[in-house]
DNA sequence: GCCTGGCACTCTTCCCATGCGAGTGCCAGC
DNA sequence: GCTGGCACTCGCATGGGAAGAGTGCCAGGC
């Protein structure tokens, strides 16, 4: 166990590392915090953290920075996360209050979160498979062919076209679209393959082939999470933390391209608060000297998916989840209203 | 007016220049290109192209590198367009025949063109203003309130919600989407005004303000410009050039991020063939390091939207425009078919 | 008149030696 | 257990050559 001023001494390092972005010496952290010590205490301290793993020398005799343990630490037991203040509510509320339609709130979101924390901003589209229908359309666009569209209640629309094995007529086409959304509209993703089971018995045996399809459609259309979307921005932000570049940008920029990577990225963060992930503790490689910063969001009480930022694990931590758990609440609000 | 072997020392210079990625000096050209002459000759020769502004030193002996006015000239008169291989071009139709809708056609071409030519690609989904209405669908969502659901030729799919000045029945509803569709369908949408505009006259005067209303979001809809969407990938390629690197990098990442930007650039080649703008031909700032090549394509032999490249000055134009060319015209036939 | 080989000159780049400064570890003393 | 002092280690910036690539120009040849 630690003692307390060996955290403090800790917290000292994080804190001026973030700041400065360079290896900390104990004279200079004596100087800026006052730690009611002299710099060779701090030195003693600083050896038994080195041994603990918390920080490291980059080069014998430079400064210390923090391990990703440092920065566990640090994130765990150190540091809270930082509130935003009015002003800053007030702006985030009035920038995503513009919004128009889905695609506009996320992209909103996606520019706020990557201005605010200066870092590269992720933002997931609420998921299918968590939300509501909120109607089911059919059109037809010739005899046998048929066009789906589900509405969700988050506002996201998707569509699909479907053959159908034999010309289906207007009439039956209103009835199935009647019957469809009586069963489904207002339930959950989840629910309606049980809802719509015994769905095509109620139609004669011609149209039945037609109905089987359409619902395996839908089906389809509810189970495919690689549908699931996002949209990254701020990705000039990279280009700050040049120092250590062209090494690390590069398999950043190659993470942030596989939307798989990323999505799953996202997922693993089950944690019902702001989640934060260091450095190698994330499963991809070229994220490994990146942190990611993470929390659900939705528009109940109840999270449809996720939204985080990408930054070095050089990063001011108390800030980062402040903003990104303000912004997750307000457009929690912004789609509650919608 | 140039010799035609001082042309020949330009496109050599070009070629090498984008090659080996380094100023090139007149014995190396002689070694790797047959001009028939000596150094010294093509010594003259470079200070003529020089002193025209073709090329130029980046310090006093040094190699010489090509302007943007010497790569004008390349493109213009000494390069043609170097066409896909049959195995390049089988490729480039299996990757895009696996898409299922739009936005897949759309992603597997941003993926596509940022593997063929290693660069940043950009790809426009297809315009709504120059496409056809396939369908209008109208969802009663509650009394008074509506969702307008276009469906484009293009398989573009557009929602907007309209608030209803009063409400408005199931009747009334399937009545204006008969009308509605009977009239637009199939057409382009720059007309869908003129067609549209007697329509509330049609209607009880209870129901007129509704259907105006309804009827303007449509028009809104289809002018909207500022809709144009558009996807992006490969930017990871812009680490392949780390030279020059944070300080060109920066500047194009940010431009690539704003999407108007973006378009304005994609807009601005009125050329039915492959445009390519060199250097400080770019209005932007930002990218006045860079090269934009694109091209214009569509279902039919009409270019409905855009799609490019953005890469270095120094890049392979010949291969570059073949690329773009080459997924154009596949991508315009994927489109065709669904 | 144009091409060629030769030559002197210019710069950039690389390398190495040197000196400085920041920071450390350890120790004796309070 | 904290402190001041001290010797030591390295990284980094500085400056001076030396090397190499490339040029411009000139005089001579075809």
């Amino acid at each position: 166990m630690l003692s307390e001023r060996r955290l403090q001494v800790l917290r000292a390092i994080v804190q001026d590392y973030v700041g400065t972005e360079e290896p900390v010496g104990s004279k200079a952290l004596t100087e800026r915090h006052n730690l009611g010590v002299s710099p060779a205490t701090v030195r003693n301290d600083m050896a038994a953290l080195e041994d603990e793993g918390y920080i490291a020398q980059p080069h014998t005799s430079a400064g210390r920075i923090p391990t990703d343990k440092g920065y566990r630490l640090f994130v765990d037991k150190l540091a809270g996360v930082k509130p935003m203040t009015a002003p800053e509510r007030r702006a985030i509320q009035n920038f995503l209050e513009g919004a128009v339609d889905l695609d506009d709130v996320v992209a909103r979101t996606v520019r706020l979160l990557a201005q605010l924390t200066r870092q590269v901003a992720v933002v997931q589209y609420p998921s299918l498979t968590r939300s509501t229908v909120r109607h089911v359309e059919l059109l037809s666009l010739a005899p046998a062919r048929v066009m789906l569209v589900l509405i969700t209640d988050t506002g996201r629309v998707e569509q699909r076209m479907v053959d159908c094995p034999a010309p289906f007529g207007e009439a039956s086409l209103a009835d199935l679209r009647a019957r469809l959304n009586s069963r489904v509209a207002g339930r959950r993703f989840t629910d309606v393959p049980k809802l719509v089971e015994d769905l095509p018995e109620a139609f004669e045996p011609e149209d039945r082939g037609t109905v089987s399809t359409v619902l395996s459609t839908l089906l389809e259309t509810l189970v495919e999470e690689n549908e699931e979307r996002l949209m990254i921005g701020g990705t000039a932000n990279l280009t700050r933390f040049v120092h250590d570049f062209p090494l690390t940008i590069r398999p950043v920029l190659e993470a942030l391209e596989e939307q798989v990577v990323l999505l799953k990225l996202l997922g693993e963060a089950k944690d019902p608060g702001v989640t934060v992930r260091i450095g190698h503790e994330n499963a991809h490689e070229g994220l490994n000297s990146t942190s990611v910063v993470s929390v659900g969001y939705g528009s109940g009480g109840e999270a449809v998916a996720k939204l985080g930022v990408v930054g070095p694990t050089r990063m001011d931590y108390p800030g980062t989840m402040g903003a990104v758990r303000a912004v997750a609440r307000y457009v929690g609000q912004i789609l509650a209203e919608s």
